[in-house]
DNA sequence: GTGAAAGCGCTAACAA
DNA sequence: TTGTTAGCGCTTTCAC
């Protein structure tokens, strides 16, 4: 491949004057910019990205770290910080890290690598290790929807807690008193946040919560959504109602419902947190909606605001709100509607 | 972030040898090696792979290309793909074009410019100016799903031809003869083949083919299946049965149906390519079912041979085979089932 | 076993 | 307006 040499050489001019009619620098007499566009053509010149970024000392890369990319919430979320990033001509790359702290790790290590201006993570668990890998390096990153106890950085996430009492309120008001969540793990924030929200809606019309129904998977994914609900039918009383923390658990409650010949909404009712899937002709599940694709325009926003502001100033924490949507997977329970 | 020069410094080596520690080369003092090992430690050293990759002339990352990074099939491609790259210590760079050419070659310049060591890509569209791009630098790069005319490169398939037989022949011997195709843009390959395969099929059966019912979408999406079915609908003689070209246009169909007050499969049958959901508790649709994992993994693992074999070679053209899998879209047709 | 030095392709003072 | 030069952080040849 052609480089800024045998183009200078070519067009009979330095390297310097190449690289500053790459860069669109003004001073450059127009006749000797349009014969060094004329061989840049002529060469199919193609500039080395990665030497630029080496002098330059900045990639012009952002980094993002997910979860689960085969969920609609990470994707969406995804979408929103792609297209912040394209407005600004940012680079992003990609991690999938299956809620693998593991695999966290080496994208991380990865990343720094490849010396990314910024990180935008979801972070997989509620170990500070990771992440304070990149702060002793000072790369400026935001977390978004999950927070990390003892990490002080830029956050955007949701009111999960808000978002668990309308959902638990909804099931209430249709007469179900015997609700269970199926909760991720006990170390990811929003997990947390959704119990505590479901804990204190009950609590609030004095419904009894029994500690049996409360049960937290190792991941938030459908195999374990089907276990755990597995597990609540084996009991002698059953609830009426559950409430996944996701929409992956949802998905693996409901194949264990039907496995075990029940209907839902008419047997039981179940509820999650976020669209199942972007594609589907008939949405199936009352849920909290979180606005994903703003989350991560907004935190994509921030992050770049951090880059050009030469990393300065207090970290933001913004909590944006949800909304219930009520679909099909949720009907009156035995206690009735109340008025 | 320390540099190889204030290891050395610090271990009172040369940056030599640090180098050798690095990449583990041999002829290294035990004592030397510790030594540097300790300091390495001691700063948090992070190597740059910009740095490296610009002396070595490799960067040992892979880029992928893939049109709808919301679709299950292309993220399970993607994952197949990456699990492959994994194994041999690649990085993998994505990018979503969005079934847009111009998005295609913005993509393709910038992984160009990061001196990627090849590509992995479904091309948007049956021209070859992106893909000329790529040859033109001598970059390997493998197609994936779709072929491109005049691209003589390495290929991997599946038999979308004979899937298609596969579907509308189910289709024919539930009874259904009036069947309509929702195809998406001539210009992709894939699709040319699906309605190959629909009009051979039904050529096999003697069963005529309405011209107005192959309809030709522009992009393989929802939004498009959508207003095509509308369009179906609105004839005088609507078909029994829709044979959408893929999963999402098979959404969109469905949408419609429901608008209309249709019912599927009792007052219509359809079908499709590709599964819609990975996530789904019960996958609704009759579809061919194409090994979208291995395809990512083969494409990878071509991809990687040429890539440490010098790029010699004549190109590979794979084609995997389908599977039929029927599910609850599909019902008999106004014919009856044939015995 | 170890180091000096050249070079990968580019940017950015500084001079001219 | 243009060119010279010194890096950016690393690999690698060659010599010791």
């Amino acid at each position: 491949m052609a480089t800024i040499k045998d183009v200078a050489k070519k067009a009979g001019v330095s390297i310097t004057t190449v690289s500053r009619v790459l860069n669109n620098h003004p001073h450059v007499r127009e006749e000797t910019r349009q014969k060094v566009l004329d061989v840049l053509r002529e060469l199919n010149y193609v500039p080395n990205a990665n030497a630029g970024s080496l002098a330059r000392k900045s990639t012009s890369i952002i980094a993002v770290l997910v979860p689960d990319i085969t969920n609609t919430f990470f994707t969406t979320l995804l979408r929103g910080i792609e297209d912040k990033a394209c407005e600004n001509e940012l680079l992003v790359i990609l991690g999938n890290t299956d809620e693998d702290p593991s695999k966290e790790q080496i994208y991380i290590h990865k990343f720094l690598e490849r010396r990314v201006d910024g990180l935008i993570v979801v972070p997989v668990e509620n170990r500070r290790k990771n992440l304070k890998i990149i702060q002793r390096h000072e790369i400026p990153f935001v977390l978004v929807d999950r927070r990390v106890e003892g990490v002080d950085a830029d956050f955007v996430g949701s009111d999960n807690y808000q978002g668990a009492r309308l959902l638990v309120n909804h099931l209430i008001e249709l007469g179900h008193r015997d609700i269970a969540m199926l909760s991720g793990p006990k170390e990811v924030s929003v997990f947390r946040e959704r119990v505590e929200g479901f804990l204190s809606a009950m609590r609030d019309k004095n419904i009894p919560v029994k500690p049996e129904f409360i049960l937290y998977g190792q991941k938030p994914i459908k195999e374990i959504g089907y276990n755990l609900t597995c597990r609540l039918l084996s009991y002698k009383t059953r609830p009426t109602a559950i409430f996944a923390a996701n929409n992956s658990l949802a998905v693996g409650t409901v194949t264990a419902l039907q496995q075990a010949g029940l209907n839902v909404p008419r047997d039981l009712s179940v509820t999650c947190f976020d669209d199942n899937d972007s594609n589907s002709f008939k949405p199936f599940f009352t849920s909290v909606i979180q606005p994903a694709y703003m989350m991560g325009y907004v935190a994509a926003e921030i992050l770049i605001k951090r880059l050009k502001n030469n990393k300065k100033g207090q970290a933001n924490k913004i909590l944006m709100q949800t909304e219930l949507v009520k679909r099909y997977s949720t009907a009156p329970g035995p206690a009735g509607i109340a008025d």
